[in-house]
DNA sequence: GCGAAAGATGACCGCCCGGTCATGTTGACC
DNA sequence: GGTCAACATGACCGGGCGGTCATCTTTCGC
C-alpha cells in the first residue's frame, strides 16, 4: 500500500527510476528467480548497482516488495470472485489465475516454495490471502459443491502444489497445469469422501533457523 | 549400477571414503538441499575437498549419485508393490512412500522441482520410474479403483506437487502431506469424472538454457 | 620392510555475489 | 541561472563458492 506514489517532495527522476527498477526486478525475479542478481537487475532496469540499493536496502527488501505485489493482486482476484453466484466456479476461476501466476513467475514459486519463509510480512499476506480464499471456500461449501473438509488456505496451498506436479514438463508443455488442477478440482468435489486426515494448516511457521 | 564396490582393485581407504562421503553427501544434500558447499559436505565426511573433487570431478557428478540411488531406492519400491492383490491399496502406498521420501530430502525435492533438469541421468531414472509406477497404476485402473485416464507418470508427478503443497506448513506440521495425499487420491478415485484436460506426460524435456 | 604408485591434503585461484562510499550529476526552488 | 540538497554512479570490499595442484601420506605387492 502507499506504493505507487510514495511520499510527497520527490525528484522527478527518481520516482521515474524507481518505476524502472520495478518492473526490471519483476521480470527478472520471475524469468530467473530468487537467485538472480542484484547487478542485472539493475543492469534490466539501465541503472547503477549503487542506485538499487538506494531504493532498497537490501536484496530481501526488494524480492518482498515484488512478491507482495504479486500477493496483492492475487488477493484482489479473489476479493473479486467472492459475489459470484456460482461460487464452485468462482473458486476454480480463482485456481485458475492463481496457478497461472505462479507458472509465469519463478521466483513467486520459489518463496512460496521455502520450507520456512524468512519474510515476515510475505508470510502474513500470504495468510491473509487464505482468509480472503476462506470465504470463497465458504460459499462453495454452502452451495454443497466441494467437500465439507477443506478449507482457504487449503486452496492457497494447493496452488503451489498443482503448478509444482506440473514443473517437470514445463519446458514442454507450459499448460501441463490444467491436466492437475482438474485433478485436483475432483478431489475438492469428492462430497463423500472420508474426512480428510491431518488438521488443516490456518497460520504458517516463522522461518527458524537454517 | 555397479556402484557400491567399483573396479577391482581399490585401496582400502578409498573404499572407506567413499562410503564417508556419499554418506555425508546424503545427509547433507537432504537436510540443507542442493546449494550446501562441497566444503560443508567433505567436513561432514571428514575428509578434505580436494578428496572429494578426486572421488567424483564436479558437484553436479555427487548430486546426480546421490539423486539416483535415492530414485532407485523408489524404483525398487515400486517393483516390490506390482504384485499386490489390492492394486489401489499399493498405489496408496507407493505414493506414501514416495512423499515421504521427498519430505525428508531437501536437495531431491529442489533437483525433481526444476523447470529444467540439466542432470540427464537422473532424467531419465525419473521416467523409469514413471514407467514403473505406470504398470502399478494400470492394475489400479483395470481393477476399477481409481479413473481411466491417469498414467504412472501422473502419479510420480503428483508425489512432487504433494509434497510441495505441505511445504510451508513442514516446519509446524510435518505431517501435514498426509491432508493432501488423501485429497488427490480422492481425485484419482473420481471415476466418472470428466476426462481430464491435456494429454499426460511421457518423457521429460532436456534443458534447454536458462 | 621397502619402494613405487595411488590416494589424501589444504593452500591457493578466479569468479561472482551482496553491499558500501567517495565522487560526480541532476533537478527543484528562489 | 545559480545554489544546494538530493540523487546516481561504478570502483571497490570482504567473503564464499567450485575447482586445481604441488606436496605429503598411506597402502599394497613383492
Amino acid at each position: 500500500m502507499t506504493e505507487t506514489t510514495a511520499a510527497p517532495s520527490q525528484r522527478a527522476d527518481m520516482v521515474r527510476n524507481r518505476r524502472l527498477l520495478l518492473d526490471a526486478a519483476t521480470a527478472a525475479f520471475a524469468e530467473c528467480g530468487v537467485d538472480v542478481s542484484m547487478g542485472e537487475i539493475a543492469q534490466r532496469a539501465g541503472l547503477a548497482k549503487g542506485t538499487v540499493f538506494r531504493h532498497f536496502a537490501s536484496k530481501e527488501d526488494l524480492l518482498a516488495a515484488i512478491m507482495l505485489q504479486l500477493l496483492d493482486r492475487l488477493t484482489g482476484t479473489a476479493d473479486r470472485l467472492v459475489d459470484a453466484d456460482d461460487a464452485a466456479a468462482a473458486l476454480h476461476e480463482f485456481m485458475t489465475v492463481g496457478v497461472e501466476v505462479l507458472a509465469a513467475d519463478r521466483a513467486f514459486c520459489e518463496v512460496i516454495g521455502r520450507p520456512s519463509l524468512q519474510l515476515s510480512q510475505v508470510r502474513s499476506a500470504i495468510e491473509r490471502l487464505g482468509e480472503t480464499a476462506e470465504t470463497l471456500t465458504a460459499r462453495a461449501r454452502e452451495q454443497g459443491a466441494i467437500r465439507g473438509d477443506v478449507t482457504g488456505m487449503d486452496i492457497v496451498l494447493l496452488l503451489g502444489g498443482i503448478h509444482q506436479t506440473a514443473v517437470p514438463l514445463l519446458a514442454a508443455q507450459p499448460q501441463a497445469w490444467r491436466r492437475y488442477l482438474e485433478l485436483t478440482f475432483d478431489g475438492l468435489r469428492a462430497t463423500n469422501a472420508p474426512r480428510l486426515p491431518h488438521p488443516p494448516g490456518r497460520r504458517l511457521p516463522a522461518a527458524d533457523s537454517d
